[in-house]
DNA sequence: CTGTACATGTAAGTAGTTACATGATTGG
DNA sequence: CCAATCATGTAACTACTTACATGTACAG
């Protein structure tokens, strides 16, 4: 059977152990976050389907002082769905599709000034971004059952790391060409 | 006026002189196709509403030998509509969603063989745009009317060679890993 | 005679987002 | 008393993809 990567994500979320909708995203925020990052109400949507598909149970757990929740388990079934997705090779998915590199592509078409104040606010957020990452790594450094995390956190790291060298010569580049014009 | 992505890419590309939807399509695929590549069909979906917004004009082209043609020109309301959005800051888009990643995330979950396979094919994969990337640099190099796709360019590149350093990282990690299991 | 380039468009589907809808408890 | 946290769900919308639909001309 075909699940969207949505379904697969929260699929390999919930193989971590059994979560409510509220805790999955909560949990997802601080893990997969990075590289997935859907509405926090999707989750809610998805749940009920990977049930229906019989690829994970739900069960009723009333609270008190507080709502009552449904915790949603992870089937055999569910696992071979995911182990079966995993072994898979898939096409490389769709290229890039960033707001901020389109604008610079056509950069040609607005002034110098307002490229390079596109490439510093790029900048910042790149640093703001660094900090959750360092944040995360200092979180899961060392633990052997977050080696894989730790794998795509060192991806993020350095690409992060490039994308910063990159913004730091478009500067140069786009302050000296502003001098000349 | 609020365009899609998709809808100002092509307003974008229009800016670059008239085209036909299918010349676009062309265009698009030897210039901005790096960052932004929809369905090549898209483009006929999008240009005519580029017209009933006023943005462009078309102009029936017949021909002989060949079917005739639909030529798009971008009108001035196009212009100032492109060159509102390029100056607007704009919150940063959806992070990462690749299939790649995740399945290197969720990696606890089938053997490491797995994963290290995947990581061999994306390096492989990361080889071919490198040649597709340098092919597009011999082309655009040194002509200032292309500055701007080359600074695109170079982040592609940048980060294309972060990716590569990383897989080679992570495939040392992983074999050593599957020694000791 | 077969595949590629030229050339455009519609209709249906899909994955995910946003808005709407509701309500208790706790901490400042 | 106000904001945040806990807690779930539906309905409408949007942007883009895929499949369907059609046809000529030229090169190998």
């Amino acid at each position: 059977m075909d699940l969207t990567l949505g379904e697969y994500t929260v699929l390999g979320l919930l193989a971590f152990g059994e979560r409510s909708g509220y805790d999955l995203g909560n949990f997802a925020e601080r893990s997969v976050s990075l590289i997935w990052k859907p509405a926090a109400r999707h989750v809610y949507n998805v749940l009920p389907r990977l049930v229906s598909y019989g690829l994970a149970t739900v069960r009723d757990v009333p609270q008190e002082g507080r709502p009552d929740k449904r915790v949603y388990r992870i089937t055999a079934q569910g696992k071979r769905a995911l182990a079966e997705w995993l072994e898979r090779d898939e096409p490389g998915g769709p290229s890039e599709r960033s707001v901020f590199l389109l604008k610079i592509f056509f950069g040609g078409f607005t002034s110098p000034e307002v490229v390079a104040e596109h490439v510093r606010r790029y900048r910042e957020e790149l640093a703001a971004t660094a900090g959750i990452y360092e944040e995360t790594e200092q979180r899961i450094a060392g633990k052997p059952e977050n080696r894989f995390q730790y794998l795509t956190l060192k991806f993020g790291l350095e690409r992060l790391e490039a994308s910063m060298r990159w913004a730091d010569e478009a500067l140069k580049e786009l302050e000296s060409a502003a001098r000349t014009s």
